[in-house]
DNA sequence: TTAGATTCTGGTAACGATTCCATTCGGGAA
DNA sequence: TTCCCGAATGGAATCGTTACCAGAATCTAA
């Protein structure tokens, strides 16, 4: 017997048509014990599954869900990923892994890629909010759609938020508290909700405190170590030169970091740091940083439920994640 | 007008056939100038594009590759996931992403449905070996496979395999010339490749150097860093008690540590330490730690190039990824 | 001019499933 | 006995695409 056995094959094996097979293993009511009998037999013996492929054709539903993001290898991704893909393989349907690489264009394409493999719905951590293919390509998928951490006006989609802000605004008091005052901010870029709502809680702390904010130890261009590093060093041959950074996210404090060692400025004692965002082994060999956290498992299961409301009719909403600041030595006084 | 546009509509609106449309866009060489052209326009004018899954449906071919593998939340894979996403990606493939969650009813389950799916091949790294499942499961995929480090006889499949023995061997040397007897060896299950290749270097190790293996100081049963932490205190506590360690993995590292940190034992000075695979923000946080290397980039994109081999006729083959030991602080000489 | 070969095009049958529609066969009621 | 209704079944259309086959139109050569 060649090639994958079809409910043709079964149809022939159990002496009977291809509707009354279709009907007996989709569980419609209208079947005699006798057919139910003789088709699950035939079934069972021909070792038959049904073709996926076939199935979505008929009926529209892939049963596939797109997940687009930046870099599944920033661990935070990774985790939102299988907190994710486990919810939605619960419910029978199966993820498609895409990443944009930080470019618009790549993004781009992959939602077209998606569209045309007829998903039925696109959880997505858009590179930028601003670029001018996204809203076009978005309204064009046909199919509902979760944002990660962004605010794109006018999509009626759903969407998982980090209430970042909150986080950020005590890291940023703490570090008034403790004497700082030229602190540095180094993160992405203006063009994504993450990067503005964490500015709106550092700038809210420096308000409240009734003190300047310091604009020019602020740098928003990229989330990737790369770009940290450059800037981080720069500051820190500057005058005024900062006393405490915040670093937006896994890069960015990978960067940050490195312009520390560069420098041989020790964490805590020369230089203080709060990072946003934890990574792997954290608690093991960072336990002395001063951290931003959001649960990453969370996020993902939480996606997951959205996109699985809207598959069942509901409205798109949005959820909202929390942050929790922990002061650790990393973040003590100033010099 | 309602819903995606199909080649019907493509056909209708230039006034010509079904077939025809289809021949223009497929670039069938029989079609005239002025075909073409009125096709061209018609396709354009409504922004035709194909459904995936017709042709899929049509050509057996899904342009799709199935991803199993434990946990995507351990860095190293999602640095290979990445990798191997972003080279299929470019040859027109799409990666669906499955965790197993280190259980084989799980993995039996993905493999079960990917192959429901008509995926054109599968990448996998197995929870075990030895299941009773695995090679039934396998052998009905009617589809390639390349494994991931793993080891599994008849099955006519490709692999990525790393040769851990070479830089485990070197650790384990390193660790004897320091003066080192009672080392400790904890990783996953010895029915992975993994663990006996890496169990291969540190016997061949201890061999040379004319000694006897400390077998009773060996345990090979997870690779999660709950059965790291609990075997590290046992082994601490026990007499002889070890004066280094092997880590296997991302999670046993961070479960030996958590043991240390917990008898306050300081690594370098107190304890030796080499931790098998390094992870993200290691060469800023951990820049001590004594580690075996490979490179997850390489595997990732290795494991896409032996599927892509397969798929255009090419046999299935192994490729070898190799492993380089690097002496730090963490392992020098014992107390 | 005609035969034969070449383009080119349209119609139709698949791919594997589901669903509607029509038909048959009972059984129950008048 | 006749009529009708419901349960059970088979046949055919459909999802969107490609590929084969046959026929029409054009062209080349005798």
């Amino acid at each position: 017997m060649e090639g994958p056995v079809t409910i043709r094959d079964v149809a022939a094996r159990a002496g009977v048509a291809l509707s009354s097979v279709s009907r007996v293993l989709s569980g419609h009511p209208d079947v005699s014990a006798s057919m139910r009998a003789k088709v699950e037999e035939a079934a069972q013996a021909l070792g038959y599954e049904p073709d996926l492929l076939a199935q979505s054709l008929r009926s529209g539903a892939t049963r596939t869900i797109g997940f687009i993001i930046r870099d599944i290898a920033n661990p935070l991704f990774a985790v939102v990923a299988r907190a994710c893909e486990q919810e939605l393989r619960r419910n029978g349907y199966s993820l498609i892994l895409m990443n944009s690489d930080g470019s618009v264009e790549t993004e781009s394409k992959n939602f077209a890629l998606l569209r045309r493999r007829r998903v039925d719905g696109v959880i997505a951590s858009l590179v930028a909010e601003d670029s001018p293919y996204v809203k076009k390509t978005i309204l064009s998928l046909r199919a509902p759609l979760v944002l990660l951490d962004r605010d794109v006006k006018g999509l009626n989609a759903s969407a998982v938020i980090t209430d970042h802000a909150i986080g950020v605004k005590a890291a940023t008091k703490h570090l008034i508290d403790k004497g700082h005052r030229d602190i540095s901010f180094i993160s992405g870029a203006a063009n994504v909700y993450t990067t503005r709502n964490r500015i709106k809680g550092f700038s809210e702390a420096f308000a409240e405190a009734g003190l300047p904010l310091p604009e020019k130890l602020i740098a928003l261009g990229g989330f990737d170590a790369e770009y940290a590093l450059i800037h981080a060093r720069h500051f820190l041959l500057k005058n005024p030169q900062p006393t405490a950074f915040i670093a937006g996210g896994i890069g960015s404090t990978a960067g940050v970091v490195r312009a520390f060692n560069e420098m041989n400025l020790k964490i805590g004692d020369d230089i203080a740091l709060v990072a946003l965002d934890e990574w792997p082994l954290f608690d093991v060999f960072a336990t002395e940083i001063s951290s931003v956290y959001r649960d990453p498992e969370a996020i993902g299961s939480e996606a997951a439920h959205l996109i699985l409301e809207v598959l069942n009719g509901n409205e798109p909403r949005e959820s909202i994640i929390d942050t929790k600041f922990t002061a650790r030595a990393s973040s003590q006084g100033a010099r």
